[in-house]
Order: C-alpha cells, then sequence, then structure tokens
DNA sequence: CGAGACATTGAATTGCCTCAAGATTAGTGG
DNA sequence: CCACTAATCTTGAGGCAATTCAATGTCTCG
C-alpha cells in the first residue's frame, strides 16, 4: 500500500493541517481504520475522527492488477472508493472499439460519478491499484451531514473540471510531439521525484503502457513511439527499459509541451 | 432578456418544483428582483425567498454584445454571474494566438471559477448575453450557509465534468465530420425548437461563426465549411443565410455525430 | 452603394494513420 | 540457466484527411 506519490504524500500532508483533529484520538479507532493511511489521505482527510470511525465500519480495502476493470460503463453505482495507490484510467469506448481516455486518477483521490444511478466511464487499473471502498449509501450519507466533506468533494470537482478542460486544450490544438511531451510533464508532476538538481531533473516508471498513452493522447500508439524516440535524440527525455523515464530538465519538457 | 432557450426553462421548472418555496411571498422581494426571472434560474432556485432577497440587492444585470470580453485568463475573479440569456464561450489562449473553446455556458448556468483568485479561462459572449453578477463575496458568503446551494453547485460542476469529458471524446476520436455533427447535435439540444413532426425536426440559430466552431472543435474553420457543405448536401442539415439552421432528422444527425 | 466581416471553394502540402515487419522485454516451463 | 512464447515496443513505406495559402463569394450596415 505505498506505491502513494509523493505528491500525494504531499497534498495530504497539506490536507492534514488544513483541518485539525478533534479530541477523539486515533487509538480509539477501530482496527482496520489503523491499518491503512486512510485516515490521512482524500475525503477522509474532511472528517472528524468520529465520523471517521464510521466510515472505516463500512470500508473495505482491494487490490488490483494493471489492466483490470474497476467499473463498466452504464453499470449501476454500488459504491465509491477512495485510491490509496497506483493509477486509475478513466475512459469512453467508442462503437468501433476504439477508446478515448478521459481522465487519470491518483491517490487520494476519490473514484465514481457521485450521485449518479449508473457510471458515465469505463474505469480500469492502469498500474497495480489500491482502493478503499465504501458502499454508495454510507457515503452519501456523510456527505449529507457533513459540511467539510461535501466542500472537499465540490474542491476536487472543480479541479478535475480544470484538468479536463486543460486537457481539451492538449486534444484540440497540440501536435503529436507536444501530446507526449503534455503526457509526460502530466505524469511528472504526479509521479516524479526530483533529485534536486539543477537544472530540474525528475525521474518515475511510467504506470502507463504505449497503447494507454495513446489513447489518452487522441493519437496511435505507433505515433507515441516515434515522438518518444525524437524526444529521446534531442535529450528532452531519458527511457531505459521502455519504462524508467528521466527528465534531464523540466524546463525544456514544459516547452515542449507547449 | 428572454433569449432563454427553451431547454432552459425547461430545467428551470423542474428546480422550482423541487425546491418549493418557504412562507415569504414574491411580493416582500425589492423591485431589482421582481423585474427579472432570476428568481426561477440557475443557483436562484436553491434558495429560499428570504435568501433570494438578500441576493437581489447585491445581484446586477448587465447586457453583452457578441464578442465582448466577460472575463479575462489570469484575471482576478471578483464576481459571478448566472447567464440569463444567450450563450457564453469559455476558452483557454495559446501562445501562438490560436484559441480552443473549452466549454459553452448557456442559461441558467453559474459563471465564473468558484473558489480561485484568478480566472483559469477567458470568457466571452458568443451571442447577446445576459448576465445577473453578484460579488464574489456575497455568494461565498451564501455558499458556506446554504446546504442545498452547495449541492446545486456541486450538481453543475459535476455535470460540466460529464460534458467536458464527453467533449474530450469528440476531440480525440472523431474526424471532422462527425465532429461538427456533434457541435450542431450539441445546439440544437440546447437552443433549438422542435416542430413536433415525425421524424424529429429541429430548427436553431447558430449563436457561433465558423471561426469559433472551428476553436470548439479543434479544426479549422475553412474545414468546418466544407463539412457543413457536405452535410447540407447529405440532407443532415438545411442552412439558410450561414446562420437559420434545420435538422431535418435529428436520428440521422445522432448518427452522423458518432 | 461600398466597406468590412464572414463564409465558401480550390490546389498544394504535410502530419498522422494504416499496414506490415522486426526488435525488445517479461513470463513460463523444461 | 536457457529456450520458447506472448506481449509490448520500435521502425519503415505508402496513403489520406486535414491544413495552409490564396482567391472568390455573400451577407450586413452605415
Amino acid at each position: 500500500m505505498s506505491n502513494s506519490s509523493p505528491a500525494a504524500m504531499r497534498a495530504c500532508a497539506e490536507r492534514k493541517s488544513a483541518m485539525p483533529d478533534d479530541e477523539v484520538s486515533i487509538s480509539d479507532l477501530p482496527q482496520g481504520c489503523r491499518d491503512c493511511d486512510v485516515r490521512h489521505s482524500g475525503i477522509c482527510a474532511a472528517l472528524t475522527t468520529l465520523e471517521l470511525c464510521n466510515f472505516a465500519k463500512s470500508a473495505r480495502h482491494t487490490q488490483h492488477r494493471p489492466g483490470e476493470s474497476l467499473a463498466y460503463e452504464d453499470g449501476e453505482v454500488t459504491s465509491y472508493a477512495n485510491v490509496t495507490g497506483g493509477i486509475v484510467k478513466l475512459s469512453r469506448l467508442l462503437s468501433d472499439g476504439r477508446e478515448q481516455v478521459v481522465g487519470l486518477q491518483f491517490a487520494p483521490d476519490l473514484m465514481g460519478r457521485l450521485f449518479a444511478e449508473t457510471n458515465p466511464l469505463t474505469v480500469q487499473a492502469a498500474s497495480d491499484v489500491g482502493l478503499c471502498r465504501v458502499p454508495k449509501s454510507v457515503l452519501e450519507a456523510m456527505i449529507g451531514s457533513s459540511a467539510a466533506l461535501k466542500q472537499r468533494l465540490l474542491d476536487q470537482s472543480l479541479r478535475d473540471l480544470d484538468d479536463a478542460r486543460e486537457w481539451m486544450v492538449t486534444l484540440g490544438r497540440k501536435d503529436a510531439r507536444q501530446r507526449v511531451a503534455s503526457l509526460l510533464l502530466l505524469i511528472a508532476k504526479r509521479c516524479g521525484v526530483s533529485d534536486g538538481t539543477e537544472p530540474d531533473t525528475v525521474s518515475f516508471e511510467l504506470p502507463l503502457t504505449r497503447s494507454d498513452m495513446a489513447d489518452f493522447l487522441g493519437i496511435t500508439l505507433e505515433t507515441v513511439s516515434r515522438q518518444i524516440t525524437k524526444l529521446r535524440h534531442d535529450d528532452i527525455v531519458r527511457v531505459v527499459n521502455h519504462r524508467q523515464v528521466t527528465i534531464p530538465d523540466m524546463a525544456r519538457l514544459v516547452a515542449c509541451a507547449g
């Protein structure tokens, strides 16, 4: 359960300090709640320890392998889930079998379309993924009783909307090279580890296949591959084993992303 | 102030009945509040008459011509606005001068990025537009005190997110013909008047220039023009005066949109 | 009527896709 | 440990849809 990215941990720390705990102590929580980091991540940071305790009684942790389906398009929504680790892929399937990825979710995002009867998207694990599931009715009841939780969910959906619109610019106006650079940049920001040098060098392991990348970027996997090769020749990225990526200078990648 | 679309009026009626008024009567409202339909539209439908009264004291109505800027990218957010009529264009400007439209807003949507210090998008009137502006601090205070209002804003942002992701499929995977058909479909749904025949015939006036359409669809205006010509030859659409559009059979347009 | 904005059409170019073959990596069982 | 297979990735050649550049056509409004 510890492939939470550094970015997620940072976000988590912020949130924790912004929402101090009340009087109930962590040791009062049931066992399942101390077992994991759910307490400090995602929506849970908006809950008082008492509320969290209630939440933990209904929550169930699961692990998933890359490619595994977590929810089906038009399937009934029965639960929501906090992403505790790994990367989740949200996509729409087209009638001709092609796929468009419309978003990625990282820890500690909440997964699942709130208040909907059926899921509008296909949801799959892109990497190894950890989830903390909670029944639809339980979470919705908590949203009704906690203004802080509702506020947090409003904040996340506004941020997701910003991200989606940002990506529309990539899909609508950028060429293949800029698209690939944009995706590397997005992943580097969320999953990257900086070595603290100047210029800024960042490393990460790609959680997506070339095919996933292509489906997110609206181009073919061959084009993705060709562009990565070119970016490599220009020393914008260094790649070993197809998956292990180093960005020698983030500023140059940003410039490439347009 | 009555270029509110039929769709908007329908939405409005639903909302009104879902949230019945309390004891205070409409005649108790200050003058500015009875002057217009703000009472029955958008976020206002989530307010009690008492709250609405307070809202109306701070609200100001404005009218805008097509192309007029309503907010600038990175500009400070000082107020929010309910769209009372017409169509508002949300877009991002690129360094090379190109533009990507990332969303359209119709009455009775709320305009403005909630809780942000600066506006992440450029906002322009696409058609003649009516707004009902309210200071940032006033609306935010009301959100803090009204769970119903917060819920409504959460619902709108979730719907906007669904729409944005839907459009990402258009930008990422559809060809020019399907894109143009998708846009005509979107506008027909929001602004179209059906004549009640079978098969379903719908008419509307295009609120966008070819250039706006191109910027929303991620293609050039020449390509938009060519595709409209082809759709016309196939009798998917009929166009007079470049702007007055009739869809003789919605089902065929839907099929075209992919 | 004339000017300016908006829209259509044509011809040449290009960036990405399609189809096809080979290379690299990871996983499996002898 | 190595051979074998399946999955993933890379590279190449040819075709095509959309772009670019340029010219013409059509509305609107003073």
